[in-house]
DNA sequence: CTGAAAGCGCTAACAC
DNA sequence: GTGTTAGCGCTTTCAG
């Protein structure tokens, strides 16, 4: 009677029964069950119908560890971020989740807070756990990295990142081009000294690419582009964005809009011109870029140049899950970027 | 010389190897092998060496899937949320991830909806993967989880949430009490004419006890309270905030101060009143509830109740380990709020 | 101190 | 159709 139940700590605890279990129970071998369960062929229709009934009865649920182990599959993928609690990545990460749930995988998340040591740390976790595949997200990928996934050799795809010496899929918008488009729809929005508030130059990813399109479309539409326009930032915080404005102000106080080089980034900005008691946009105009969630909540409401976040998480797993099941070639995309308008750009008469 | 590396679809992948090559090269049985690495007694420093040294040869890892499957112990936990790319849930994701894998466990990420059938579905899934613990966060624990979770028999903590009716550890503020104190630093800060945009009064958790709080702290203070001061919203978003607004300025056009029942709330609630030409903190002051990293964004910069989420999220993590390990009794925590003061509450003279 | 052998729960030949 | 058996990679008795 008590056969899979036992007593610990004074509790009843219900046992994870076996394939043995369901076997037993209705009068077949475990492979049979196994078949059964696995939509083989190979047995009778009142066989499967007894084996059924045994399951739901016992209410049986297969042991992905054991299957794991001998399939080499665990239905499960990993995705490491630079950080965790921005919006940026939070994000991707819906993105991602919803569509690995949808192909029957699970994903584990891994905080590398932009650190090689705990990124090769996570790496060689991913690694044990035996993962199926990994997504690796807004971060330059190192030679370490790419050699130990390489050597883990399962399926890898960058997301909101890309690289120029190894050959690895990509989901990405391109940023030079996105960065065009900002600094072209200020200019068509009539505006004549335009600056922008630039993340981290040495990012070869989203840094550089972001200012040198600025910088093209200036030039491409006439306009002499001078160092003191473009101020660059460590990063792309909250906290850049309001030294940027200060500096921005000293350095070229004739701009009428700025093109942020991200969502927080402006919002810095803002807040900076606030205390400063420059409007905005009547006396400076300014687009963000990422076109996060909080966009529409500023005061005014940014427009920003808008990466669909969600449909590149989700597009990066599908690709994950098309290269387990055996496709050689994914081709990386481009994601498409175009412009959110809200009110923070306003059109310039002159 | 080619033993353990194959060529799959014209690549020269590196197998991982298993506890066998390494027992092999160490002229060692895997047993010896298998104690080193678990760093259990019975062999002598010199076979300690050899094996050490193969190790690092060959690059081995052990296999966490065969490990799980011995031990019952996958080191894996499972996280559910209602949605993942809310800023709240994603503080308390990051806090959890910091202490699960500082104490060597992964975390699955699983994002509900608040739908009670995916929520079974990844309870399943869950089950089957065999994660050591869950954390169930920001919603009702029903019978039909808690039935399930019980017969799992892993620990199980409600994170941001509680059960009257079950008794499972939790972390979370006290919703009635930081709400108190939140209505009470308006009054002493001169205000009598108080309101509240809630979020759902139904929300037994998160909704009800912060409109009992304020209702508290009104009436101790010797304030009547009429139902006009309050609007309800759906939920806690943005938009509430927004429609919340509006709806006080018909309803109770007298008020100087708002409590928002969530800081999206307050910035919907703030981003109507600029659209309404009014004047914040000037003419109407208004604090929010969770204090998100976006509160310091805004203009004015919100003055938030505090709830320390990424403390709240690293404690519950923390239990979990505990609970795990053997614990019988870990408490529930009420964790400490405060309130962030920044600007948008002005001190009011009469 | 060390090794042989029996599983963990499952799948996949291979027999019958 | 169905059962038997040999593992997947590892831990853990139990002998020696």
């Amino acid at each position: 009677m008590y056969e899979n139940v036992y007593v610990k700590a004074g509790r009843r605890w219900e046992m994870n029964y076996t394939i043995k279990d369901v076997a037993k129970k209705a009068n077949v071998s475990i492979a049979t069950v196994s078949r059964i369960l696995n939509n083989q062929k190979g047995y009778s229709e009142k066989t499967k119908r007894k084996v059924l009934e045994a399951i739901e009865e016992l209410d049986y649920h297969p042991n992905a560890i054991a299957r794991g182990l001998i399939n080499k599959k665990t239905s499960t993928i990993g995705v490491l971020f630079p950080a965790l609690s921005s919006m940026f990545v939070t994000e991707l990460l819906a993105g991602i989740e919803k569509a690995a749930h949808q192909l029957g995988s699970s994903v584990i998340v891994c905080h590398t807070e932009s650190n090689g040591s705990k990124t090769m740390k996570y790496l060689q976790l991913l690694n044990e756990k035996r993962v199926d595949g990994i997504i690796f997200t807004s971060e330059i990928l190192k030679e370490e990295y790419y050699e130990f996934i390489q050597k883990m050799s399962i399926p890898l795809v960058l997301l909101s990142t890309e690289s120029r010496i190894y050959s690895v899929p990509y989901v990405k918008v391109d940023d030079r081009h996105a960065a065009y488009s900002a600094a072209q729809y200020l200019i068509k929005k009539g505006h004549k000294r335009i600056g922008m508030i630039s993340g981290n130059q040495n990012d070869l990813i989203a840094g550089k690419p972001r200012i040198d399109g600025f910088k093209d479309a200036l030039l491409d539409h006439g306009f002499p582009v001078h160092d003191s326009q473009i101020v660059c930032s460590e990063g792309f915080t909250f906290a850049d964005g309001r030294e940027g404005l200060k500096k921005m102000r000293q350095l070229a106080p004739e701009v009428t809009a700025i093109f942020a080089a991200s969502d927080e980034i402006a919002f810095g900005a803002i807040s900076e011109a606030y205390q400063q008691g420059i409007r905005i946009p009547e006396e400076l105009s300014i687009i963000g870029y990422d076109n996060l969630s909080i966009a529409e909540m500023s005061i005014p409401p940014l427009t920003s140049l808008a990466q669909p976040l969600y449909e590149m998480g989700e597009k990066a797993a599908k690709m994950i899950f098309d290269m387990i099941n055996g496709d050689q070639l994914v081709e990386s995309r481009i994601m498409p970027h175009s412009i959110k308008e809200r009110s923070s750009v306003v059109k310039k008469e002159e």
